[in-house]
DNA sequence: CCGGATCCGAATCGATACTG
DNA sequence: CAGTATCGATTCGGATCCGG
């Protein structure tokens, strides 16, 4: 282990060495939207060897991120302590950052319903929030997405399985919002609402098309000014 | 490469591809305090092996990272990009996270110019800043730490070099603080100014005292609260 | 000295198989 | 469901070497 440390008395050092390791900050953006049981974990990250996330799992724990709880009825979830929820601030800014550099998907990227879920905390902008309910499809990921007086939830929905809690929010969404990766343009203000439907990228299947406006205004990541001066 | 890809399309993953590997992160640190030649990062890092530093040198510049300008009169240096230098907000957020875990330094732990200079960026609250000028001695390094109208500039001084650049601050500083690692206490406000110095974690060499005062208010990262509930 | 490239043993990761 | 065990493929770390 002294081996594997950096050798310096700094904060962002200390930080990589908890959560540096390949893998770990991805079970953290997992653990983000909730309390996730080993074969969920294993499941939002198809890529991921069990031995690893065996590892990762423990060494989190060790770190003081992670807590291993016990369900009354069966099995035992994973959830972060507070001092892991803390890193939700260095998972946004990495989203954030991420997106302007992730072009189209490669052969056999997938979306999963975690990383849909942070995709849209990542790119919510509280200030320019109209209230409203979207429903949100993206392969076969569906999210609901509650903005409320500035405030964000997203819950995952049907297919396949039904939510854990009974938190699924009642009531007709304003839209339902079909889209593939596109979606990325459309935050990205690469192309309007009105470009994005005409090229095929998405389509609102239910509600007006006009909340597709508010849903582009309120989901925005603005692109970084031209690399190529400075 | 695609072995290497986490296989999703996702901000957070595309990050992690790009900034992921063992030491690119510390690389970047350093870099956003101003450009550096090979060497001077090799200095600034020194438990990296070479071949890992020349590797990851080159895997930023491929990632659109990282630039190597060749010097007029001599030598060159690698600098960030714009899109490098967004990932400061990621910096700051680690570091700031990272601080409340680093506890008190291990044995061989040093504290180099780039730690220290992201370190009081990190800690930096615009809004609770008295305009001053502050030097900070902490082990060999020293640095000039300009408050001026909520704006921090950080400068390296003398020992053991001089600057590269002209641009040290000039006229006397408000306060020259001489202190070791328990800096990290007066940062996370677990001891108050006057206790530092009874306790002789620092001293104020030259200047007030009272100006500590305003460095702690200036330059303070609050611990979290309890996590043994939550 | 600067800016690396090369070589090699040690540690880690990835893939698959297997178990309580 | 929740992991271990195993093993070959990579990567990392440490040291040395080399051309300007």
């Amino acid at each position: 282990m002294a081996a594997r440390s950096y050798g310096q008395y700094c904060g962002v050092t200390t930080a990589v060495e908890l959560i540096g390791e390949r893998w770990a900050m991805l079970i953290v953006r997992d653990l983000l939207v909730g309390p996730r049981r080993y074969t969920d974990l294993k499941q939002g990250l198809p890529r991921i060897p069990t031995n690893i996330l065996s590892a990762r799992l423990k060494e989190l724990q060790e770190g003081g991120l992670v807590r291993r709880v016990p369900l009354m009825n069966c099995g035992l979830v994973y959830e972060l302590t507070s001092y892991g929820r803390a890193l939700e601030p260095v998972v946004l800014a990495l989203g954030r950052w991420g997106f302007q550099a992730m072009g189209e998907p490669e052969d056999g990227d997938i979306v999963t319903g975690a990383s849909l879920t942070m995709a849209l905390r990542t790119a919510f902008r509280p200030d320019a929030a109209d209230d409203a309910e979207y429903e949100l499809h993206v392969g076969d990921v569906a999210l609901r997405a509650s903005v409320n007086g500035g405030q964000l939830m997203v819950a995952q929905i049907a297919p396949p399985a039904p939510p854990v809690d009974g938190r699924i929010p009642d009531g007709e969404p304003d839209a339902v919002i079909v889209a593939g990766p596109g979606i990325r343009r459309l935050i990205a203000g690469e192309i309007t609402p009105a470009e994005a439907i005409e090229q095929e990228e998405l389509d609102v299947v239910r509600g007006e098309v006009a909340h597709l406006e508010s849903f582009a205004r309120t989901f925005h990541i603005a692109p970084l000014k031209d690399p190529v001066i400075v």
